[in-house]
DNA sequence: AATGAATGAGCCTTCATTCAT
DNA sequence: GATGAATGAAGGCTCATTCAT
């Protein structure tokens, strides 16, 4: 950290990683923009909507945040985090092949099925991020994060004598074929039409245990 | 058709689908548009600018299409249905297996390589698809021939004899792994790295044909 | 007529008064038009539009008229000379003082309650030339014609017998009232309430016959 | 009222019915607008113009008023109430019927004669409202009123022994003949013509009183 | 810590008009 | 006589951002 940088944290309380309190507010207004986020996508939402529904106005969200892009930066990491944690947690606690696939599989289709409109969000800023440097950072991150669980996933199945197509020494293919079928799910979802989600279903078992 | 609807029709030539004059027009605006696009991406591209590029008032731009969705997904489809149609003729025109892998990987990985920038707009705007439902049948029917021009792919490896794990009775999950793979290069690429390109180049080789 | 203005009418030919083929073809534009401005107005008609209407291409309107309010004055005076029209002929042809009556009455009423939308443009002409001194000639001169007409039925009310609260000595207070009744009923059918228009064919009666 | 809506109230302050200072700043727009409207009516008015004139940004005005047409209603209904309520002043301070008469008198023809171009607008907006609902409800409200206040003089006429051609069970057609004779002086006078309110004025006295 | 007020650049779209053919 | 093409000024509206309090 610079010293200008360090100053500006000093004289600005908000910056300060350490206040629990602006973190709190920080979490809350981001969960309220989320919520903004899920049912308008980033090319439409404003800041003024996010302040209506978060019931402050429009200068706290620049109180908080200093501009729009941070906003939305965190707010991803914030949703994607949870999304990964609570993955994690399904792979861990599984102690059979069989349970370990269906956690797994479950977390995936539910998401998709019921979670559709704020998994858009993953896909529009890394979509985003091929134009705008700045949401580079946190694709990267939470991309590298995901290929980690979906490698452990991996390994696990491997460990628990499973098998079928997916390579233990090749997360980034599994996780990049993981991630197509759940964009193509939530496309067809999204839509309205829910047949490639029961297809996916179908296959991710068949995958893993092949017959 | 009578006379009258022969005028309104003539009014307004863009809207007339037999015109080689106003379609020409209607492409070259199109060109200087993807090209505008391609630097700027979806979220920031203005009309304005397009006008500019192209050498014609902003009033010009409305002449031939309607609105800036028409022109966008115009300018998708046309974008993607030549890069389509020339994965095709690499396909089709390859006769030994050495042949047709070579041009299709080879095709895959120079439009990562070089059209980076233009190839980004396909994951830009399946990503507004997912909330702006103007944008989704282009992008339905886009995926439906790329699904297509991949089954082509894999069943005429499996007629020259190769094999992997590519299963030509499962064309789309092979087109989202490709295009899972296209797209994470895409991202590294833009982001100046390399390496995962150089990487998917072995991994097409290998997969087709494993040692 | 200027030398100048001579000349111009001379190079132009649609300027020409005297010819018959571009009057009919002035006419028949100017009938489109009149449908195009019974629907939405002044304020809300574009050449355009009327030029799809009319089967013609956009030039032509302005080869036939200078421009939009020549074009929309050339309208007005179309219809309200024919509305003028009919009124005089249903005034001298008739006999009676109840006949009179009920011609003269009926033609106001069904003015209203049939070609509410045409009638319409008169009031919104009568506004804009409040402001703009182009449209107070059409205005001023159909106005004397409807005070004229007027001054006229009132005569011939007092040369069969009749009487009531109208002056023959003042044609004018008895438009300015009759106008502002027809408005006003015009207003209430356009937004669906034909009360008013009721009540003013039973006053109509009984300010010419009272009881 | 919730915290969240109490705040969302607050977000949009010109929302809020109660808060003075608002109020007082949308009036301040209101009669800058009305200063503008005055000179070029409806049809040319524009938001940018109003801005300038009014020495805020153009941003401003839509931080007061959703869009134009409810700027434009909010002025129309601010000018034409003070309006009546001056009118109403007069008419009520009247104790003789010669008073009366030249209250109510003087009020209407100083207002053609005076403030001419600013009553151009309810002849604009009414007819605007034959073809746009959004006007419709100021203009039957202060229709509403001004029958109501014609009514209030004809009832007062009487009282004070006063009558004339005027009845006071039929408050609607004098209103309709009083704005008849009003809009055509009007007219007259914007082209620059006092004749017709000469005129007028003379009627006003003989109409009430009789010779 | 929070907010209300104001900004102004920027965007899409409309439309009367011109002109070469 | 008629048209298709092109224009460009103008307009309404949105929105992230700033700042005094």
């Amino acid at each position: 950290m610079t010293s200008k940088a360090a100053n500006i944290a000093a004289l600005h309380p908000a910056r300060r990683a350490g206040s629990d309190k602006q973190n709190e507010k920080k979490r809350e207004l981001a969960l309220h923009t989320l919520s903004a986020l899920a049912e308008v996508g980033f090319a439409r939402i404003n800041l003024r909507d996010i302040a209506a529904r978060s019931g402050v106005s429009l200068g706290t969200i620049h109180y908080y945040f200093d501009d729009k892009t941070e906003l939305l930066s965190y707010c991803v990491r914030l949703y994607k985090d949870d999304f990964i944690g609570r993955l994690a947690e399904r792979i861990e606690s599984a102690s059979t092949l069989d349970d370990l696939l269906e956690q797994f599989s479950d977390a995936l289709v539910r998401a998709v099925d019921e979670d559709a409109h704020t998994h858009r969000l993953w896909y529009d800023i890394r979509a985003q991020a091929l134009f705008d440097e700045a949401f580079r950072p946190v694709v990267n991150d939470l991309e590298e994060q995901l290929t980690a669980i979906v490698g452990r996933f991996v390994e696990k199945v491997e460990a628990l004598g499973g098998g079928g197509i997916f390579s233990p020494a090749d997360p980034l293919s599994v996780y990049l074929m993981l991630d197509g079928w759940f964009r193509y799910c939530l496309q067809q979802r999204v839509a309205g039409d829910k047949r490639a989600l029961t297809e996916w279903k179908r296959r991710l078992a068949s995958l893993i245990r092949p017959h």
